[in-house]
DNA sequence: TCTGGGGTCCTAGGACCC
DNA sequence: TCTGGGGTCCTAGGACCC
């Protein structure tokens, strides 16, 4: 009933088994067999081996509460350096079969197979059993694996037997895997529409793959249109060959405790996260052309706002700037905030931008100028050697908390007040509060 | 799941222009 | 000035993912 009988298509789906975990003990062979955590930076559970979840360990899960109901566990600060080697060395494993290879995230990836059974001889089974042996191999960690005639079905597969499965589900198996399947695990299908299909009676993924074209056009748009297709083993997403680490865009958030209503505060916190960005942008060497910033309530409400720029920019001033002159567009004295962010959108390769001289002012030319010099001193002193004024009320905070186990402000450091400003020839940025 | 942080994509509806 | 209808562009916000 289900496939598309015209162009069946082989797609594979790769899954890293409890990736961050996996990747410190494959570094550190002593860790093998043990409970180990990442995420001791942010007082969090990030990722556990399988010998962690097995003593009840879960994503998200508070450190000290690990340590009460799994005592000899090992808990590790994340090293997202070290995981990108890792994820880097896994896609080109898989690039040694296949150039059409998507990098999904960190540790996933898709990869095209249509055809290739002909052209090596080898079942599409052996292929995947050929592509899991050398990735278990040289990265000394396990993979899941499943290989399906669509992405979503493929995905579906990977998840079925982790850790260190392979499942291979063909045309005339889907319906039966769609069975068994909860629509809520489906990829693409989260909270808000289970709760839509469990109010029209549909609890699996066999259910929803079942009904008419028409009944999923009549309720749905594009999207979910798009999944009922997959499910029925018609591939409509290509597996796209890129990379993960071209950035569209770039955010920084960060949540306070407790929620605030302080102006200068909340500016602050602002202020910070669009430093963090404007260092994440100027080490990809990318240029914002425009940005949107937000607040979110105690209440969980967003206010957001979208700002072009005049011109493209990663330093902080620039973005600053315009952003003062709109934040009380969103920001309400009567009103608690929890959380601030920045997004950096329209992005653009800034190694271009910056030969064409012609068009820049002397502002951003000497800011460009003074922001390599203070990458290079945070490259040397560690990162936030230099702040904004802005940003001191953040930076105070995070010194006050402890900022979730960061090593505290130290009394040295610097931060570009309006002296330092004057000295380096900066522009007066302006005041708030 | 009483809720952290970083992303992508889609859409409804307003503004503006014939 | 009032009128209709349509197209396009933009933006706020929703939904989802890892």
């Amino acid at each position: 009933m289900f496939l598309d009988k015209m162009f069946p298509r082989a797609i594979l789906h790769v899954d890293g088994d409890a990736f961050f975990a996996a990747c410190e003990v494959s570094l550190n062979p002593k860790l093998k067999g043990k409970p180990v955590v990442t995420g001791l930076e942010r007082g969090i559970a990030s990722a556990m081996t399988y010998e962690a979840k097995a003593k009840g360990v879960t994503r998200g899960m508070r450190l000290f509460e690990i340590r009460k109901i799994c005592p000899d566990v090992i808990i590790l600060p994340s090293d997202y350096e070290t995981y990108s080697i890792f994820s880097h060395r896994m896609f080109n494993i898989v690039r040694r079969y296949t150039t059409v290879v998507e990098e999904y995230s960190i540790d996933e990836c898709f990869a095209d197979l249509t055809g290739l059974d002909s052209s090596s001889g080898l079942s599409y089974t052996e292929i995947a059993m050929a592509i899991k042996r050398d990735l278990e191999g040289e990265l000394g960690m396990t993979f899941s694996v499943g290989v399906s005639t669509s992405k979503v079905l493929a995905k579906v597969a990977s998840k079925l037997k982790k850790p260190s499965g392979l499942v291979i589900i063909p045309g005339k198996e889907i319906e039966a895997h769609l069975m068994k399947l909860p629509i809520e695990k489906v990829w693409g299908i989260g909270s808000q529409t289970s709760l839509f299909l469990w109010r029209q009676g549909i609890h699996t993924a066999l259910e929803f793959a079942s009904k008419t074209e028409e009944w999923v056009k009549e309720k749905f748009s594009k999207p979910h249109e798009e999944i009922w297709h997959e499910l029925r083993g018609v591939s409509l997403y290509r597996v796209c060959p890129g990379k993960i680490d071209e950035h569209k865009s770039i955010s920084k958030t960060r949540t306070f405790t407790p929620a605030s209503n302080n102006r200068e505060f909340i500016f602050s916190q602002l202020s910070k996260n669009i430093e963090n960005a404007c260092i994440k942008a100027r080490r990809h060497h990318l240029v914002a052309g425009e940005i949107s910033f937000f607040l979110k309530t105690q209440e969980f409400r967003y206010s957001t706002l979208e700002l072009k720029l005049s011109l493209p920019a990663n330093v902080p001033e620039q973005i600053l700037k315009v952003v003062i002159a709109n934040f009380d567009k969103i920001y309400l004295p009567s009103v608690l905030y929890r959380a601030s962010g920045i997004t950096l959108r329209k992005l653009t390769d800034a190694r271009v931008i910056q030969t064409d001289l012609f068009g820049q002012s002397i502002e951003v030319q000497s800011f460009n100028k003074m922001y390599k010099e203070i990458d290079a001193l945070s490259q040397k002193y560690g990162k936030h050697t230099l702040f904004l004024g802005s940003s001191m009320k953040a930076m105070l905070d995070a010194q006050h908390t402890g900022d979730r186990g960061r090593p505290t402000v130290r009394k040295q450091e610097l931060f570009l007040g309006e002296t330092q400003r004057k000295r380096l020839g900066i522009p007066f940025m302006g005041e708030v509060s």
